[in-house]
DNA sequence: TATGAATGAGTTTTCATTCAT
DNA sequence: GATGAATGAAAACTCATTCAT
């Protein structure tokens, strides 16, 4: 499953081989379609596992406000120790793949829609507490934040230089202004 | 060309076939190999070009102040007329192949510098003209809104439900809170 | 055994696995291989029981006339309550493997030879009767007796509406006709 | 195709890999998937075509009377050098595929169905001139006759040494008694 | 110049059999 | 004795690229 989730963020979703798999991970590779009952199968679960292993929902259910969740971001995506880039690539990969496997979308859709779901709870209680802008929806504010690490996350895989950490500076700067 | 940008948004990069893009351009499948060197030349060339038709500099030449960049983003990202599905698909195929193909990441990446200059200006006339926040650098907050286009384009792939609107109205607000 | 009897009826010879034969069995699959010197073997001693069970030669030994003979045949081919369909089925099946599998080839030839020994009989005390047409030797008219059962059977198989009782009742006047 | 033939006759439908058709016929392997959609489409082909060329519907448009038919049944039977032994095998592999391809059992009944009319024909008119036994009903006489010629067609290739060609002779003597 | 048949490397999948537990 | 995970040989199929015509 390890060697199955690195090759996906190393080659890209479709250019994953049942065979380098099974090199990888040191196995025979009869043994990739003996435990699996398909390629899409293996390389689902594995990347689902990946997520549930690099980004537990528990962390992101201990943030206690919206300065939290902007440092994380911010770890993740400009921190190269923070998440392992092979997540995030992942990441990318499977969003992609998902659009076309109907299996993957369900399931992915369903992990990043707790993700939301305590974000948007994070903003509200930010809002509550007058240390978040409240001249828009939580919701509004909660997918503009995912949509946010999402789009940095992306850019910076094709642009490693690319300034972040100012960004999310920014985006602090805008939503703590009273 | 056409033939071969639509098919890497339906299908993915990886699994267009030189067959499959000259029979949907109703030619003999031998001509994609005399008029190209190979396939990975083909779906470059075909990308950029449908970029350059699609989403021409001009458009955002012409870009007079940040509301009409927030605007057009909405317009890509929420309205199905406004950007032909293709392309941001197609933007996103580009974005995954430029990560392992040098040459399409350096003139993919010129495309993108353009655009983005253009952005960050418009940014800063707007902070000099008073109508946006000018608590953080233009190149943070050009950065941001680049990384919320992409992000949210990204998102409503995966939900067409999404509120993408919603999302643009709160960083609108964000952004022009004085 | 049953499991892989029904098996090679519905899949054909050459389809059956072992899994299949021990999932529907309710097995688990080492037992095949346990139990079993290998896939040939077990498929042919299921397929001999399965004979010996649906065709026993008391079956035959018991007829006493032509007529009770044709009508014998009349009844596997025509009605489908009387020869389990997965037997007519695996016959063929088995006949064909035995083209190619020496050790079935025996088994089964003895197993018809038997048979064919009682046809004769019965056809040699239907002529010493005045019974049946006695113009053609008993070995020829009994051969010719397994081959109409054989090909209509066969038949049926491809082609379910076919008029098998007719022929069959052909064969009677023709035979019958002093 | 003839390559295809050959090997379905061989080793059976099942056992019948593209490698080996590709190695028979002196072709690269890639070839065989390039020509045809995929085995199955080149084993219906190749045993229609052989059919058509072994077994001209002009053979049986051109007979006689019913003792043509015997003749020629005992030819196809029991001359080696009557029927390509290829072709007999072939008739009973595409008849036993044909119960699990719809496409291919399509296209095998209509061709025996053809075959069929003409018996029924020549069997009407043997009767309308006293040479054939009119007790029966010339529908049910031709299902014999063909029950008679595939049965003893299967019999033979379990047993080369069975006597078809008294078994037919047989049959002769029961049709010829006025 | 243009075509499309041919090629063969590479992929996924199946499965009988082996064998450690 | 019994199990089922592991193995690897073999299968069908895909497809970019080559090249004779």
């Amino acid at each position: 499953m390890r060697a199955a989730a690195e090759l996906i963020a190393e080659l890209g979703w479709g250019r994953v081989t049942t065979r380098a798999v099974a090199e990888r991970a040191g196995l025979p590779h009869g043994t990739v379609s003996y435990h699996f009952r398909g390629k899409q199968e293996l390389l689902i679960e594995a990347a689902l596992q990946a997520f549930a292993q690099a980004m537990p929902i528990e962390h992101f259910a201990a943030l206690g406000s919206v300065d939290d969740l902007l440092g994380l971001i911010a770890a993740e995506v400009g921190d190269p120790d923070a998440l392992d880039p092979v997540v995030s690539r992942l990441l990318f990969e499977a969003m992609r793949e998902a659009e076309r496997d109907p299996a993957l979308r369900g399931r992915l859709g369903t992990m990043l829609g707790d993700y939301r779901r305590l974000i948007v709870e994070t903003v509200r209680a930010g809002q509550a507490g007058g240390a978040v802008f409240a001249g828009a929806p939580a919701e509004a504010l909660a997918t503009l934040l995912g949509a946010v690490g999402d789009g940095l996350l992306l850019q910076v895989l094709l642009d490693p230089d690319l300034d972040s950490a100012g960004a999310i500076e920014a985006l602090r700067a805008l939503l703590a202004r009273s």
